[in-house]
DNA sequence: CCGTTGACCATAA
DNA sequence: CTTATGGCCAACG
């Protein structure tokens, strides 16, 4: 099939990041490798900064630490965390366990 | 087309 | 452990 146009990097960012289940996580690099962009981990989070979805599960997206991005908007910083909690997710010394709750697509 | 920005990542010291 | 630097990519004016 042909590609739309709205076939943006950011189009594909939504789809994957909404294909994450319940209390599941994935990092910006992993969302950026699963694209076929491995060094566009950057442009993911551009991405989630600049959608503004309700639907979208954005709070499930953390950075290769296994943090929160604390370059994101402090407004979103505390939500992002509190959602991921009521999901089942255990936050240790600020951070989670990534071999743990990462998700692969490919699963 | 160029410069700037941005919710990143890896490496080095 | 922290801080600093470079790279990398995409969107926007």
């Amino acid at each position: 099939m042909s590609v739309p146009p709205s076939d943006n990097f950011f189009q594909k960012v939504y789809a994957t990041v909404s294909r994450i289940p319940r209390g599941r996580v994935m990092s910006y690099g992993q969302i950026a490798r699963h694209l076929g962009a491995p060094r566009a981990a950057r442009a993911v989070g551009y991405a989630l900064r600049a959608c503004h979805d309700p639907g979208l599960p954005w709070h499930r997206v953390v950075n290769a630490s296994g943090g929160i991005s604390s370059r994101a908007r402090q407004s979103s910083l505390a939500v992002q965390r509190q959602r991921l909690e009521a999901e089942g997710v255990v936050f240790t010394e600020g951070k989670l366990d990534l071999s743990k709750y990462r998700y692969n697509p490919e699963e």
